[in-house]
DNA sequence: GCCAACGTTGGC
DNA sequence: GCCAACGTTGGC
């Protein structure tokens, strides 16, 4: 059982969205360490659901996983932005697994409020330059975080 | 919209 | 295989 962070852009899926899809495949991602996060996800692994490139940014709700990493299919679709040339179907690069919603949080738990907290010290998504939109989260930090959440 | 951070690409 | 140039992420 592990615990990651997700992040994603409002504008482009929400955990609105996902609370209306109820399960989705977490395709488009093209970086290898992220990539490298999520083929490591396990059936029932936790994530927290984080907002980016909006006002606030933060963590927002948790997802599950419910299907581990299969080739993403979007890089196999020459037409689509995430089209990779040197992927093929024998040998795909990049992989995603399938979110399923678990749950919103009441409020909103800010990158702001994770900075300032001492009990979060060290973890990733609050270091200064921290691009990565699949980290792996401590099981403490993650059960904080959503004990932050949901309290509301 | 700016720009720091940092990953990727490609020339050598 | 180094590293400069370039592109992208993402907070502000």
């Amino acid at each position: 059982m592990n615990y990651w962070l997700i992040k994603s852009e409002p504008d482009a899926f929400s955990i609105d969205d996902l609370k209306r899809d109820k399960i989705t495949s977490w395709e488009g991602v093209r970086n290898y360490q992220a990539r490298n996060n999520l083929r490591a996800m396990e059936k029932g692994d936790l994530a927290l659901f984080y907002h980016s490139s909006t006002n606030p940014t933060g963590v927002v709700g948790v997802a599950k996983v419910v299907v581990t990493a299969l080739p993403d299919k979007t890089q196999f679709d020459t037409k689509g932005e995430y089209y990779d040339k040197k992927s093929t179907p024998e040998k795909p690069i990049w992989y995603c697994p399938d979110f399923a919603f678990v749950e919103k949080f009441k409020s909103i738990v800010t990158l702001e409020d994770m900075k300032k907290d001492k009990k979060l010290a060290g973890i990733l998504v609050a270091q200064r330059g921290s691009r990565l939109s699949v980290q792996p989260v401590s099981k403490e930090h993650f059960e904080y975080i959503r004990a932050l959440g949901t309290k509301g």
